[in-house]
DNA sequence: TATATATTTAGACAAATATCAAAATAAATG
DNA sequence: CATTTATTTTGATATTTGTCTAAATATATA
């Protein structure tokens, strides 16, 4: 059940990673069409796909010649649960009651 | 308002700088302390609290001889909102109603 | 099979990172 | 001021990372 979060956070800590991340949030996308957006070479591209599905943030599928790339959520929620751990139970520090009198 | 997230998924990449978050969370420490509960050495340590001050993740507070840190949740419930953010509003992918009928 | 398109792998290299030992800085105390 | 304790800075080094070009692999199609 439980999974190594390492990869995930190693693979989030680059930008052009939450990019891409952030690209497939609007929908999969073959690796051609997210090469397209960026400007780094498509091995560069490639490896970073790597990274990420090493991480398990992203799944792949072939499409006749195209690979298309889709996000994981479920492992980026399991990232944001691990964060959110950070927080302990009750915490209300950043909360706001809507009290305000302004 | 906005602060570039960038040096904060740097900072968090490191399983020993979130192993130190994750201390400060319980409260916080002087360097001393949080260097007893490691094995690496004391100028190690002090290279990764220079990146978690530098990501403004901690904060230090001179106490006679000794520095305190102390977590600065602020920053990292930032982190968790731009992970927050990788999720469509609408999006109930996760939620579960309890209607199971088990 | 040959050719074109899409993508990845291999190999090289510069920059960034994590680590350490030794030296430096800062504060307390004799 | 000299010494002790706490912490950081410096300088070196090995590893990891991001990038590239060139080559390889996979699929489609003539």
């Amino acid at each position: 059940m439980r999974s190594p979060q390492q990869p995930v956070f190693k693979a989030l800590a680059d930008p052009t990673r939450r990019a891409i991340l952030k690209r497939l949030q609007q929908g999969s996308e073959t690796a051609g069409e997210i090469a397209a957006a960026f400007t780094i070479s498509k091995p560069s591209l490639s490896h970073h796909f790597n990274i990420l599905k090493a991480a398990d943030l992203v799944r792949t599928e072939r499409r006749g010649q195209h690979i298309v790339y889709s996000l994981n959520a479920t492992v980026l929620q399991e990232a944001l649960a691990m964060l959110l751990d950070f927080f302990p139970p009750g915490d209300s520090s950043q909360e706001h009651d809507g009290s305000k009198t302004g």
